[in-house]
RNA sequence: GGAUGGGUGGCCGAGUGGUUGAAGGCACCGGUCUUGAAAACCGGCAGGGGUUUACGCCCCUCGUGAGUUCGAAUCUCACCCCAUCCGCCA
């Protein structure tokens, strides 16, 4: 949510954001509403203050028995409230109006985010890692799967439908050890704190962190009016809705490792096989609440956060900054970690790291007091990140540790989380 | 699902029609005292918005929205949310 200040103050900033995101200017639009809002609640405001006065002193009249004094300002408040319900009735109007505008404009992308119109206008920033040489075709995470017997996506679609899977035995364990792994590194390294939060939420939690609501076909809803989480972020950031914290509190950082559940609208014929766009996958996510002061860093941090699990799993993999035609909707800056896939032989998303600067704070009005300063509030800065896709990660472990035997080398990092196990036998070995 | 109770400032908690945006406590900020800290004491301290060059002035907010009234945190209605007990249940 945009500050209607900020828009009024720099007009012409707000609609060059806006226009680097590819988007048409809106501020002559919405301050013609704000100020039609502004007169009728001065003119409001100024009626409300006569009646105050006049309600004020027929207390006073009666007080003295002055009956006739009462009288006379109860017609004067009478006739005053004749033009009132029309001026309340317009002012929220314009409201709600300007709400509802304000409500669906994405963020406003940092000074240092390219410019471009889509994914191909994204920077790498580093390359990390090299992609191992193979003396035998990479075979593709599913086609591996389905031979270990392991990955069956036709007993999942049986029950579900398309985009799901059910991973078995040592896939399954996998999946969990992998979860852990990133885990243990976030809480115990980086000093995140492990939470398990709901994975249904309300309205106004979705809104907080911008799901709703323009992207509503994208997310499940249940029949009694919750959704199911799309990302972890959503309960993680929510965590501060509606509260003050204190400046000392903060950086604050959390993470969760929770199922995701994603309707993939208009995302038809788009990685139809295997398990890379599933309806539900597990992540282990990041939050960050800080200062507008410590977001920057932080967004670095968390970054490098989530590069440590790729680093400590052997898989290589670059990161890109998002161009503004790329970046989603509350994002003022975005990294994207892309792993190294061979059976596909391109890199492939697995995590994002977000910084969403006041944009989510102001929807979800989580604000801070600065030390110092008894008075005043502001808003916090909100950070979300994965670390990692899990099934993305397991995804990537399938094809770069794949064995010319079709069996699966365990990375050294997660085998304390596989009872030891070295790989994951070719079926029938 | 049934029954009851309840939603007040950063937190706890008074307050049932009239200068109450709201006692008191905690937290926080400033000061006195102290070698320093703590304690004690003194003072300050809700949020949002409009308007103003500024000082300031004004409006709104006691879950939300309607209503009664000259006037509502206080009365009425609807809704939302929370708690407890019962039922069901992992």
């Amino acid at each position: 949510m945009h500050d209607i200040k900020s828009i009024r103050e720099n007009p012409q900033d707000f609609d060059n954001g806006l226009k680097r995101r590819g988007l048409a200017a809106l501020s002559s639009e919405i301050l013609k509403l704000d100020q039609d809002w502004r007169q009728t609640t001065t003119r409001l405001q100024e009626m409300q203050s006569a009646r105050n006065d006049a309600s004020k002193r027929i207390g006073q009249a009666k007080a003295q028995k002055n009956d006739a004094e009462a009288l006379r300002l109860m017609g004067e408040v009478t006739r005053l409230k004749d033009e009132m319900p029309a001026a309340e009735q317009r002012a929220k109007e314009l409201e709600q109006t300007i709400n509802e505008r304000l409500g669906e404009i994405p963020n406003l992308p940092a000074a240092d985010v390219p410019d471009g119109p889509d994914e191909s206008a994204n920077k790498e920033v580093r390359r990390t890692g090299q992609p191992r040489s193979m003396n035998f075709a990479a075979k593709q995470h599913f086609e591996l799967g389905e031979a270990l017997k392991l990955m069956d996506f036709e007993a999942a679609t049986r029950m579900s439908g398309a985009r799901f899977v059910l991973l078995k035995a040592q896939l399954a364990r996998l999946e969990r050890a992998i979860g852990n792994f990133m885990l243990d590194l976030h809480t115990g390294t980086f000093g995140y704190q492990e939470t398990s939060p709901p994975l249904l939420v309300r309205d106004q939690a979705m809104f907080g962190t911008a799901q709703l609501p323009k992207f509503r076909d994208e997310q499940f809803g249940t029949t009694n009016g919750y959704w199911l989480i799309p990302t972890a972020e959503v309960s993680l950031t929510n965590q501060v809705r509606e509260t003050i914290l204190s400046e000392a509190d903060m950086p604050l950082r959390f993470t969760a490792w929770t199922p995701c559940f994603r309707s993939e609208a208009g995302a038809a014929g788009k990685d139809t096989r295997g398990m890379i766009r599933m309806h539900q996958f597990s992540k282990v996510e990041l939050v960050s609440i800080t200062t507008p002061e410590q977001s920057q860093a932080e967004h670095e941090r968390m970054t490098s956060c989530a590069e440590e699990v790729l680093k400590r799993l052997d898989l290589p993999y670059r990161t890109v900054v998002l161009c503004t035609g790329d970046m989603g909707f509350a994002a003022r800056k975005t990294y994207d970690i892309e792993v190294w896939l061979p059976g596909q032989n391109a890199y492939r998303e697995i995590s994002s790291c977000s910084n969403c600067g006041d944009f989510q704070a102001r929807r979800m009005e989580a604000r801070y007091r600065p030390t110092g300063d008894s008075k005043g509030t502001r808003f916090v800065h909100t950070l979300n990140g994965s670390g990692l896709a899990v099934g993305r990660t397991l995804v990537a472990i399938l094809e770069n540790y794949q064995q010319a035997d079709g069996s699966i080398a365990i990375p050294p990092a997660l085998r304390p989380y596989m009872g030891g196990a070295e790989a994951i036998a070719a079926h029938g070995a």
